[in-house]
DNA sequence: ACCTGAACACCGTTCAAGT
DNA sequence: ACCTGAACACCGTTCAAGT
C-alpha cells in the first residue's frame, strides 16, 4: 500500500473505475479516488477539470474494453462476438456502463469504437450511404439491452433467461438488417 | 405563490419532475423540492423514504405519461404510436427519462405499461409463450433509442436525422418481429 | 510543476422539539 | 399527525501557501 508517485489522468480514471465497480458509481467521490491514490482530493484537479470530467473519462474508458473482433470472421460471427464483448463489459462495470447511452458519440473513444463497427459492416456488404445509420441502430439496440440487463430493469430474470433474450435480440437484428446487407 | 397546504407524495413527485425538467436531474435536491413546495427539506421525509425513493418515484411517474394507444388500430399503427408517445415523453423529460432503463420492471407502473403492450401484441397474433420476450425486446429497443436521442449520445444529429433513424428502427423491428406475428 | 491546508457553500439525513 | 430548528457527516470546489 505504498503511495504510487505517478498520479496522472490515466491512474485517476483507473482508480475511479475500480471504486465504481466495487462500491457503485454513487461511491465514486473525489475523496474516495484521492484516498485510493494516497493523495488529497485537491490534487485531482490538476488532472481532471471537475467531477463531471472525471466521470466522462471513466465512461469513455469503457469503450476501449470492447475488443475489436477479428476481421476474418463472417459477419454473423462478428455481430455475435461484439454483442458478447459488450455484455461482458457491462457485467464488469454494472453501474458505469449504463452511462454510455448518455456519452456524446463525438469523443475520440466513441469514434474509435464506431470505426471498428463500420469496417465490419462494410465487409458485410452494407452500402456506404447506410453505414452510419446501421451502426447507430445496432449499437443503440445492443447498448440498450446490455444496460438494461445490468442495471436492474431485468433484475427478476436469471442469467439463462437473459442469454435467451439476447439470442432472440440477435436474431431480430439479423432479420431486420437483411435489406441492408445487399 | 401561496404555499399549497397539500403536501403529499404525489405533489412532491410532481414538483420534483418539474425541477428536473427545468434545471436537470442534478438540480433535483431535497432542498429544491422543499422550496418549490414552500416547506423545509425535512418535511419531505414524512412522504418519501429518502432521496433514492423520491427519484424512483419520479422515474416511475413517467410511465403513466405513455398513453395507451387505441386498441382499434392495426398492429403497425399501434407500434408507431407507442414509439412516438415514448419519444415525446423522453423529450419532455430529457434528464429523467434515461433512468427508465434502470428502473426495476417490477414496479406497479412498469407492470401497467407492460400490460398495455401485451394486449397489443396478443391482438397482433403473438403466441402467449412469446409475449413476454417480445415485449422485452421491443421496449428495450425503443427505450434505448429514446434515451439515446435525448441524452446527448446523438447530440450532433438534427431532429430530422433522428426521425429518419427512428423510422429505420421501426422498420427493423417490424422485419425482426415478423416470425412472431404468425 | 505539483500537492496541501484551510475554507466555503451545499447536500442528505437524524432527532428532539414544537404545533 | 405533521412540520421545523439545530446539528452532523459528507460533498465538490477554490485559493493561497507550501515544496
Amino acid at each position: 500500500m505504498a503511495r504510487p508517485r505517478q498520479i496522472d489522468r490515466a491512474a485517476i480514471l483507473r482508480a475511479s473505475l475500480a471504486i465504481a465497480d466495487e462500491r457503485g458509481v454513487d461511491a465514486l467521490t473525489m475523496q474516495a479516488v484521492a484516498d485510493h491514490l494516497g493523495v488529497t482530493p485537491m490534487a485531482l484537479y490538476r488532472h481532471v477539470e471537475n467531477k463531471q470530467d472525471l466521470l466522462d473519462g471513466v465512461v469513455e474508458s469503457l469503450l476501449d474494453e470492447i475488443a475489436p473482433s477479428s476481421d476474418d470472421d463472417p459477419w454473423d460471427e462478428q455481430l455475435s462476438k461484439m454483442g458478447q464483448a459488450i455484455r461482458a463489459a457491462a457485467r464488469r462495470h454494472p453501474t458505469v456502463f449504463p452511462l454510455l447511452l448518455q456519452l456524446p458519440a463525438t469523443t475520440p473513444g466513441a469514434r474509435r469504437a464506431r470505426a471498428r463497427v463500420y469496417r465490419s459492416l462494410r465487409r458485410a456488404g452494407v452500402a456506404a450511404d447506410d453505414l452510419e445509420r446501421v451502426e447507430r441502430l445496432i449499437s443503440t439496440i445492443v447498448l440498450g439491452f446490455a444496460a438494461s440487463e445490468v442495471s436492474g430493469r431485468f433484475r427478476a430474470h436469471s442469467r439463462k433467461a437473459l442469454d435467451a433474450d439476447y439470442a432472440a435480440l440477435e436474431d431480430l437484428i439479423r432479420r431486420g438488417l437483411a435489406p441492408y446487407l445487399g
